[in-house]
DNA sequence: CAGGTTCTGTGCATGAATGCACAGAATGAT
DNA sequence: ATCATTCTGTGCATTCATGCACAGAACCTG
């Protein structure tokens, strides 16, 4: 077996070798290759003194397949063929909208989009939608995760599509309970007066975190908490003041807003996606999906 | 068509996606394609984003392979398969001694090696036997010959195979009648006294005709053919002297020979083979034949 | 017959593919 | 926990495959 795949180790000089015998010129095989005739050429050299067996007779207008070049037309016709349909196949895959789909968020974005992906779920019931809320940044190239949705400044790693989903405002909120025990917040001097919901110190990987840090007296932090969720938990049960998404905020007629947002508050949303499977008609799908339905109105 | 076909462009990354899809790890098919473990991964990268479809989830000690790369690896034993079978076949014929066999020589050495070649195909009744008495150059290369027995200077064209059959006896013979017309030869210094039979002027392609330009005055040289067969012909129907093998002349009782052969006038003869159909079990089979029954007891 | 066109075949320069060397990740053994 | 082994992944240097440019052969047209 492995002998004769010796025979066979380059399996483009099939590829080539078929072209000749089914157009019977160079010429015309180096144009159907997209290669230059001297490419060609040297194919078949190579491919004729590995066989040790003429493939075909050579003429000056061109080449006639001997017996064995016509077995070999045979065959990579047929190879051809195969390989097309294989093609087919997975394009044909890759134009449905169905199997398994596996979004990751932080879980300060589930209450919002999680519900919007529910919609898109019931479109398409041929989809397996998993929902992963994770800090931890999953792996698209191992397939962990096909569809990331970040917040923060645009990812950056390589062989990943990112897409804008929207930059949306971001503000202060606490509970109508708190701002009763606590009062408003007349302006951003008057921060340190007031209790607030953080990350944990150590992390401070969202930009609000270090907004806080650098803006609130350490005293001031009331609440920390690792997930963005338990943050906004613990703001709707007023434990204290901070960072809600506005439209995510509005679900709650008990929030209240303290101030105006900030431009620098601002969160772009990313939708990020592996290029290998960036063009598929389910890829495709999600992103314009949350596109049409992620939007605060 | 085409647009399909552009998606596998390259068949040796087919190849190498589908070694990896059966063994399950870079190093394993680097290894079983004689290739660096760094070409295996650049074939796979190039291949999925061609496609723009995974093939393999990659970790850290293997590659499994996607639904996608499971029909390629169908796809690809598939096309190992009959890519072997091809070859087997290509071997099977390249093993047998049958089909077509052209063979071209001088007609000088027709009553010498016909009989042969007659023998040899009765020895292999599959065998379609071609005798062709050309001076032209018959091109082994585009398949006009298959065999070329040549006399003289060892041929030198690139991309053939060069064998020696053998040196042989070449000296000056007459017929008896024409023997006792003139005498014999008392020495080279009475070669013009005689008579004697010659190629064309012009042409003197053969050393021996040089030779008897050389040696002969133009006077004495009674009789040119342009063809050594009818040379030969001249001399055992008592025309003149002229040279002749002295195997072929011994087949000849009326022939006498008229001089010791001389060193110079021996005459290598070879068997030209292209490259391309060196190998096989025909031409090494002719060869062997010629090499074993074509000696001079 | 001469000239034009199409095609093959080859030496040399260029570009692309490959191998080398290294580093990191994961697993298993001590 | 540390170390060794196996495997993946990447930047850079090297090698090899390919394209370019040219020439020759064969055929067709005027």
């Amino acid at each position: 077996m492995n002998a004769q795949n010796d025979d066979f180790e380059n399996w483009d000089e099939i590829r080539t070798a078929y072209q000749v015998a089914r157009l019977g010129t160079l010429s015309a095989a180096a144009a159907q290759l997209g290669v230059h005739h001297a490419t060609v050429i040297r194919h078949i050299d190579a491919l004729e003194a590995r066989l040790g067996c003429k493939l075909f007779q050579r003429h000056a207008r061109g080449y006639t397949p001997t017996e064995a070049g016509q077995d070999l037309l045979k065959v990579g016709a047929a190879t051809e063929d195969q390989f097309a349909q294989l093609s087919g196949r997975l394009r044909g895959k890759g134009a449905e909208v169905s199997g398994e789909l596996i979004v990751t968020m932080l879980s300060g974005l589930s209450p919002w989009l999680t519900p919007v992906l529910g919609v898109f779920q019931a479109q398409h019931p041929d989809l397996r939608l998993t929902v992963m809320l994770d800090e931890r940044l999953l792996r698209l190239e191992y397939g962990e995760a096909h569809l990331a949705i970040r917040a923060g400044p645009k990812p950056t790693e390589p062989d990943n599509i990112v897409r804008l989903l929207g930059t949306f405002p971001v503000s202060l909120f606490a509970h109508r309970d708190y701002v009763a025990r606590y009062g408003t917040l007349k302006s951003l001097e008057g921060l340190a007066a007031h209790r607030f919901v953080s990350g944990l110190k150590t992390a401070q990987r969202s930009p609000l975190d270090r907004w806080l840090g650098q803006n609130v007296p350490e005293d001031s932090i009331a609440f920390r908490a690792s997930e963005p969720r338990s943050q906004s938990d613990a703001v709707i049960a007023g434990v204290g003041i901070g960072f809600l998404m506005s439209h995510i905020a509005a679900v709650h007629p008990d929030l209240v807003m303290m101030t105006d947002p900030l431009p620098e508050w601002q969160t772009p949303i990313w939708l990020v996606t592996h290029m290998a499977i960036h063009r598929t008609a389910k890829m495709q799908a999600i992103s314009g999906f949350l596109s049409d339905n992620a939007s605060v109105n």
